[in-house]
DNA sequence: AAACAAAATGAAAACCCTTACAATTGTATT
DNA sequence: AATACAATTGTAAGGGTTTTCATTTTGTTT
């Protein structure tokens, strides 16, 4: 392995000096910079990034935290596209993403620990479950943090406007001239999943509408499944709602799928309205009419904070709240 | 931040018996060990893994690259799910992914010189396009590597017996009663695509069909649109086949659309089969008839062959084909 | 109690780099 | 020619760890 020694010795001048060549500083003459670089060139001389953290500090790592309640990992959609976004924007600055194993030696330690040790900038977390005490650790410690996903006043946070969300998939429901309107819900531990029942019961209120207990039903952790047993005990109901408001794309999926083997139609005899835009939802027969959440914006956003901590090396706190697009397609209908 | 010196001057013994103790060395007292590890408890101290990869040369990375024609990254469903496998695999025995952005002091290198510069103990490749020069130098190199989708002399790889693929596929669409098969065929860039052509045209002439020359049409690099264009190729022939066999399922899907929009209907009007199973193909309707890969399985093998390499500390080649399972749904028909 | 072997510990070098500061060289001013 | 100053280069320490090998301590045998 080719140093800043061998190039030294190559060059006649110090290690000292091939270092502030390699790092662009001012003070050093034209032409050994020049004769410098050529070595360099020559010998095919590349850094060591190890060496180089060791005394700066600085590691250009983010590490990345993945938590998902469905074990499917990068497979996950929305996390996937989120991360994707997000990679791409810091990519550009020069940070590698580290998807890290916790073990330091056969020892599993936590995710703060391990980051520690491996001495990243900073961490982008994407958590769908409110209450991890590894995130907590993290969103409460001094690294620089962004949470995509979660609500978070310790840490910077972005997510989508689930509330409004809501409003909109309501309204939207019932300009159409619904007025039974159920709700599949993600999990109660689950922010998105909170503030995207709450959003609902809101707005039923102010529309007027009646909520019956049985209208609002479980959907797990926004799996097709639970959106598939789910609707089936909407359907069991003797007052059936006429249109469904399902938490996630893959509950509404589900749902579709289990309206369908009942003999029914969707839009004809329900409507069902998602939540995501999943890649799936525009393939889907009937295409699902669902609400949006823009991740490459979702993405870049969380990269700006992250890197914004990272740059002026202090640990903020903000949340940037993403609007999210009501796409209209073909899964609901007017009554 | 506490280091192995702290450990030493607060228990007295040096800081080479603490590494001994961190490092589980055999020639130290148990009661100096336990006194070491209390220490090492009670002041918090986690070890520096650049200090220790500088020394020990390894770095419990693994580099990763994604290279795909789409341009959307993480979102693949194949790769990303070949990469979660991946991820599991070698997770277990403490590696860490580095999704790398390749520039050192904001100078772009190759991966290869990134990957040296980050002192990874091997990398993992998943590439579909045949001829990346970036690819190459990285098989080349004497980096630990192992390619995903890709064939080589030079690398440990692994892929899915897409020959094989197309045998199956073909055959069943023949069992059917069809005679008429087109093929719609991935990007002769790309290794899986030529390999499914290849396939297609031995068993076609095994099976005694004829191949008219616009029978095989051009589907670019597996997506949705190309898919879709190339059926309208075909619905446009004087002479147009009864089966579609699509060297991928977005291939396969967009196809669909473009029957579907030329008012015929799948699988009554045309069978059509697949490539891949991806989420998508299970859920659609008609439910597609497809060659599953299996992702799970590619990901182990993956992981298993680079770990080899790594733990003998030698670059190895040697070729993994993993077979894929023909995954009957409901978009074929006999005839 | 001596002699030796075995076990435990530590000193020091090495890994490759950055950076504060000292030393040297060159240039301009008087 | 002497001085002051700026520009350039180099010395040396330090970052946190591992590992070789010498040294010290402990234990065993006679």
């Amino acid at each position: 392995m080719v140093t800043i020694y061998h190039i030294a010795k190559a060059t006649g001048f110090s290690p000292a000096t091939v270092s502030k060549v390699l790092n662009n500083y001012e003070d050093v003459n034209l032409k050994t910079k020049k004769k410098i670089l050529e070595a360099v060139e020559e010998l095919g001389y590349l850094p060591n990034s190890h060496a180089r953290s060791l005394i700066t500090k600085k590691s250009w790592i983010i590490g990345v935290v993945f938590i998902e309640s469905l074990g499917i990992g990068m497979k996950h959609p929305f996390f996937n596209a989120v991360i994707e976004s997000f990679r791409q924007h810091v990519e550009v600055q020069g940070y590698d993403l580290l998807f890290a194993s916790r073990s330091i030696s056969n020892k599993q330690k936590s995710y703060l620990d391990y980051f520690k040790y491996r001495g990243v900038d900073g961490v982008v977390i994407v958590s769908s479950t409110y209450e991890d005490e590894q995130v907590q650790e993290l969103m409460n410690s001094r690294l620089p943090s962004v949470v995509i996903d979660l609500k978070s006043d310790k840490s910077c946070v972005v997510y989508s406007d689930n509330v409004h969300g809501s409003f909109e998939a309501v309204q939207y429901l019932h300009s159409l001239g619904h007025r039974k309107i159920a709700h599949i819900a993600g999990h109660s531990t689950t922010f998105a999943g909170k503030q995207r029942l709450k959003g609902y019961v809101e707005v039923m209120k102010k529309l007027g509408l009646s909520v019956p207990e049985d209208y609002i039903v479980d959907g797990e952790f926004f799996s097709r499944d639970s959106g598939y047993e789910a609707m089936k005990k909407l359907l069991a109901l003797r007052n059936p709602p006429s249109a469904i408001y399902a938490a996630g794309d893959n509950l509404a999926i589900g749902a579709m799928e289990a309206i369908r083997e009942a003999g029914f139609g969707v839009p004809d005899d329900y409507s069902v309205i998602g939540f995501d835009d999943i890649e799936l939802s525009e393939m889907f027969h009937p295409s699902l009419t669902t609400l949006r959440q823009q991740t490459e914006l979702i993405g870049e956003k969380s990269g700006e904070l992250l890197l914004n901590q990272i740059n002026t090396r202090q640990k903020s706190v903000e949340s940037v709240v993403v609007p999210v697009e009501l796409m209209i397609r073909s899964s609901c209908r007017s009554i």
